[in-house]
DNA sequence: AGGTTACCGTACACTTGTGTATTGTTGTGT
DNA sequence: ACACAACAATACACAAGTGTACGGTAACCT
């Protein structure tokens, strides 16, 4: 037991129930939740739909261990995250701003796979209640993080829930697909800003 | 011909191309674009899909006219909107701030569509395309009511962008399905307040 | 080396969806 | 009244999707 017995080879002959788990997200990526169907990630991985239903007792048990992969996740990452605290509470707050805005590589698939999930949970009552769980998550580090700024329980709640909601809403609009997300920067920017101008002062702490 | 002959009669025995419309536009409200299938709407409808097929070619003609209306309908709301101006710079502002947040009866049912909508941009480069013409035009609109109260085009264009994407991501994040939309609340208190802190001054201009 | 288990292929039954062709029905003008 | 056009039903062919049963193969342990 020393060394990996079935880590992840990338030429695996066989697959395993991560890999359709990995099939079946890329799929959302692409054209959302109605764009996981069992033949099409069967031929995307290269096998048949044999191989599936050993994996999964049917399609309902893939999506909902979709979810709850992405739930595990999402919780974990948010807890490293309120784990630890910056110093400079600008610099604390801007790490987190930085974080919901990232858009690099993974990134870009995360929020696509967001987005879907989103629309999901307009159909589906226990997604949209999973969905708000997390998002009440994050808002609540997104207020922690500025009532260090403003000492205003008030203001820091406006704050958050103003910010978090436009750091939504540049997912969805005015952001052309394949391109650099420059809505995201124009907001990143604005919220610099805001910071720098309410709290002029040292840049890095300590 | 001095009565409507054929004007909207509820209890019409045939329908209409755009009857087929209505019924397209309200899958879309609760499923999204994938769920307007012509079986479901024939149902929806009363008849067989014999009557479909002879208002609409095919399942793609009947998409495309609902963009199509879609478009017509928001450009010809936009232009409302910007024709009439009202006096006072802070209350002309906070009219299109009211109208963007609205939820009340068939806005909900707006709403839902333009996320749809959204949905299928990820999808479609044309819809996309359309999206993101829709939201600069809003955008627009916004930035103007804005630069009448702060005089200064980089704050004007800065404060347009935060709030236009804070609504669009109250549409989409916080919200409980089949309740009021208590986030849009908080938002609507949070900009109002804004504007008060902001221009602290008479109610009404003259 | 051989057997067991894990994984995959294959073939079938069933459902749901589109689209087409053809026939039926109803309304309306003259 | 009746003809014609507008609208709708029916029946068919076809494609794509799920799920099931079972047969095949390859890895691994002893």
């Amino acid at each position: 037991m020393t060394v990996a017995k079935k880590r992840k080879p990338p030429e695996s002959p066989r697959l395993s129930r991560d890999d359709w788990l990995d099939a079946a997200f890329q799929a959302v990526v692409d054209g959302g939740f109605d764009n996981v169907r069992v033949l099409t990630l069967a031929s995307a991985l290269g096998v048949t739909r044999g191989s599936f239903y050993w994996h999964f007792v049917d399609h309902a048990e893939l999506v909902a261990a979709l979810l709850a992969r992405w739930r595990e996740r999402e919780l974990a990452t948010n807890r490293s995250v309120e784990g630890h605290t910056v110093e400079d509470p600008q610099q604390d707050l801007q790490v987190v701003l930085e974080a919901a805005l990232a858009h690099g590589g993974a990134e870009l698939e995360n929020m696509r796979f967001e987005l879907a999930l989103r629309g999901l949970g307009r159909r589906d009552a226990k997604v949209a209640k999973m969905l708000i769980e997390v998002d009440q998550l994050r808002l609540r580090l997104f207020e922690g993080k500025f009532l260090r700024l403003t000492n205003d329980a008030r203001s820091a709640a406006d704050l958050a829930a103003l910010f978090y909601l436009a750091i939504v809403g540049s997912n969805q609009a005015l952001s052309r697909p394949s391109s650099p997300p420059q809505v995201k920067e124009y907001l990143r920017s604005i919220i610099t800003d805001y910071l720098i101008r309410r709290h002029a002062g040292p840049g890095s702490a300590g």
